[in-house]
DNA sequence: TGAAAAATACCAACTAGTTGGTATGATCGT
DNA sequence: ACGATCATACCAACTAGTTGGTATTTTTCA
């Protein structure tokens, strides 16, 4: 009495593998960042979700009320992990802010890796389908974007101080305007299913940032 | 015998009168322009488009062979619109090349207007759901920013030419850079659901530009 | 300590409603 | 009369969410 339960030619069977022991509910999100980087929020349904976790949906309902919840835990689970990535960053050793700001670019940079849904952003994502639809979830994304240019604004507030502080622009604005930098730059490498595109985004970020703070030399600082 | 098809509560009824004689086609195509900048293609269903644009679904299937042959023509129909805005904006009166790309982003800014729906990007929102699922909604949305970008890139070369002709960027990079700030301060804007953030990118990008070639004064140029 | 009680975690099968798409017929201009 | 345009009725597959139940862990308290 076998019964086949894959209804869909796009449901893999990939039970994922990702250490025995990973709790169900991290299990689900880390699926769930997987599969909404793919085909987004509204297309990615439950029972995608429940496949690519190897989770029966019963699991499913029972770790969220209903897949809004999963979505806003989604972001939620987001901001945690890229606010572990980038403290555990090595930009963070500069002693000048500017040159940590500076590093932060490059540490972006960096992260162009791979294919296009590995390195994109989950919540810039999710929030073009569901900031009308979907309160909840836009509210997630937006504490997600907005904490973590809070967090690249303590830097670029520090370096204003050093070596432009009469200048007309907010850091808080600054680094608004960094992350809308890289979200776009995202948009248009899945535009062109390349990452070069991107790659150049942020070559333009740091020439701004480096005009900003008068710094018309290569920007190589120290070491 | 009356029969009710409204099966949903978010289906809202408005046959929409964009005066009454506008081809079926054209109207279905409106209505997807509204429809899918406000919830997405994927969560846009096909009876919701057909209600917005006072249309059957036998009408809808007879000019689209499928949902994603309509994603394919709204991303060209949306070309075709916005190169004619564009086409007709005031920008173009400018002799200086300079002047005419910094007046496009200007110009970029005037569109700011409305809510969030109204001044979005249908392509920058479609191509985040679609690129891996649907290469050919994928495609039309590469053509439709690229080649707008490359629309712009004329402006700049020429700008180019005249004003930094020994800068290290390509003038094909900057248009894309311009078109990645914007679609980035487009999800900033609705994740915040304001338009002041997106106005700022809008700023910052108008400052790069105006740094990169050399005019460090405000911009205001002739007349 | 240790067994009973109570949460918690999980599962397979099911449901009510929705989805993109179709079959067939009506209407219209030429 | 006839093809193009549109309307109605319908469908099979899919969707989020439920149900009733079992396994496992945690808490309670004698």
């Amino acid at each position: 009495m076998i019964v086949f339960t894959m209804k869909k030619a796009t449901a893999k069977a990939k039970p994922q593998p990702p250490s025995g022991k990973t709790p169900m509910r991290t299990r689900i999100l880390d699926a769930s960042l997987a599969v909404v980087r793919e085909k987004g929020y509204a297309a990615a349904t439950v029972d995608d979700l429940c496949a690519k976790a190897g989770v029966t949906k019963g699991a499913f309902f029972h770790h969220f009320d209903s897949k809004e919840a999963l979505g806003v835990a989604a972001a939620d689970y987001w901001s945690q992990l890229t606010g572990e990535l980038f403290k555990g960053a090595p930009y963070h050793r500069h002693a000048d802010p500017l040159d940590r700001f500076l590093g932060y670019i490059d540490f972006r940079g960096e992260l162009l890796q791979g294919k296009v849904p590995e390195f994109t952003c989950l919540v810039g994502t999710m929030v073009q389908e569901t900031y009308e639809t979907h309160p909840a979830i836009r509210d997630a994304c937006q504490r997600s974007i907005f904490g973590h240019a809070r967090e690249v604004a303590k830097d670029i507030e520090a370096a204003k101080k050093i070596h432009a502080p009469h200048a007309a622009w907010t850091a808080e604005s600054l680094a608004l305007h960094t992350q809308a930098v890289l979200q776009g730059s995202f948009i248009l490498a899945k535009a062109e299913g390349s990452v070069a595109v991107a790659a150049d985004g942020v070559a333009h970020l740091r020439r701004y940032v480096e005009f900003l703070f008068q710094k018309n030399q290569t920007g190589k600082t120290n070491q």
